[in-house]
DNA sequence: GCTACTTCAGTGATATTGTCACCTAACGCT
DNA sequence: AGCGTTAGGTGACAATATCACTGAAGTAGC
């Protein structure tokens, strides 16, 4: 057994007995990915469930043109569903999943998977809890496209992304990628937010000076 | 046991060995609900799995103003997997299910639900496949509002409801409701068919004159 | 240093879509 | 027919997207 017990840190696995995580441990394959590897596309289709055990995974979709949206992210310690999806489906279809650091998976074969979902039920639970997580991340997505003012979005997302620091490392055209929309549109708000002083910006760079203006913003909805 | 084997109806569910078909009829529900019955819905989280016998469900997404949008239909045979979501939620959202016709469904109590996944095989593909495919209808309507334009969504939705019909009998605010846009727009562009020729309307109804062309800018993305 | 090259950001013009206000036409009812 | 309700039309304007540029800021080579 590794030194490392790494199901301790998978979130809703952690009330499982002992001889599952057991199990877990043995039957899946751990790997290292660099950033900016693709975990699953298009063209990249896995046979396998993947669980993220360090790192986060950027799920996004592109457009025909050039344009991108993030679906949602997918954090240590979760699974990543769509991978299934992209198992099954037979219709083509744009989603993507990229490391967005150097990440550690844990690999588990589908007959691994089955055998497990079938005899540990805390298990079981755990995979619909994440498909479910899933689903309703992406009615959050539809409904901030579909209903959603931009700068409201956009304030938003400059908060998650700044977490507990002050500045954030990205361009326009990286964050118009995050909310599906074209770099001209965020560049115009960022624009308007440092104007009114909210946020001071330098090359690639975003300083939050403001932040609970923002997120007055964003939770204008 | 019913005269109507109605398990035969399921799609995927073909393959279930008879044994399999047996069980489920043995511990599932039938139930008939009206047209306009709310399935599922922020108000109304139900404590089951629902399967649809017959009828449609249309899954539908409400925003704080007046606008909604389709995000898929239940046909009979599938399965209606945001009913879990919706019971594992506890962060509100405001998707509904709405019987689309009378319906039929067949309620799996979640404890049967359970068991079946973990002892049938057949039934937990099954299971799987139907969460993919609603996470693939997702991608696809995230797909089409944050990147497509208004009058190829239009077009598409007008061949798909009028099947192989030439007349759909719609309001243009209940199209509006599909598409997740204002009625304005929708009267706009459905002006904007008549005068180049391609459909015909009157109160509420619409009569596809040319469904070629229609066809035409559908595809065009 | 300077130059060439690339990436990033700013901006005006225009098109598309959404919002608001109000109007008329069609239908159902008594 | 008269009346109330719903469906649909339209102009004005706001928000967002697209296009075609511009210059500014970094980077690599010399």
């Amino acid at each position: 057994m590794s030194a490392i017990d790494w199901t301790e840190r998978f979130k809703g696995t952690q009330g499982l007995p002992r001889p599952v995580r057991d199990r877990l441990l043995d039957v899946a394959l751990i790997r290292n990915h660099k950033k900016g590897y693709q975990v699953f596309g298009p063209e990249n289709v896995p046979d396998s469930l993947i669980f993220l055990y360090d790192g986060t995974i950027r799920v996004s979709q592109t457009s025909g043109n050039g344009r991108d949206i993030v679906l949602y992210r997918v954090d240590a310690g979760e699974s990543c569903v769509l991978t299934t999806a992209c198992m099954l489906a037979e219709e083509a279809y744009n989603a993507e999943g990229v490391a967005e650091s150097d990440i550690q998976v844990v690999v588990l074969p589908k007959m691994s998977f089955d055998r497990l979902v079938a005899e540990e039920p805390a298990f079981r639970s755990f995979v619909f809890a994440a498909y479910s997580r899933r689903l309703i991340d992406l009615l959050r997505v539809v409904d901030d496209v579909a209903f959603g003012r931009i700068d409201v979005r956009l304030a938003e997302r400059l908060v998650v992304l700044v977490g507990g620091d002050k500045e954030i490392s990205a361009t326009h055209q990286d964050i118009a990628s995050e909310l599906g929309t074209a770099r001209e549109v965020i560049s115009r708000v960022l624009h308007d937010f440092q104007k009114r002083g909210l946020i001071v910006q330098s090359r690639g760079r975003i300083t939050l000076s403001d932040k609970p203006a923002l997120r007055a913003i964003a939770e204008s909805d």
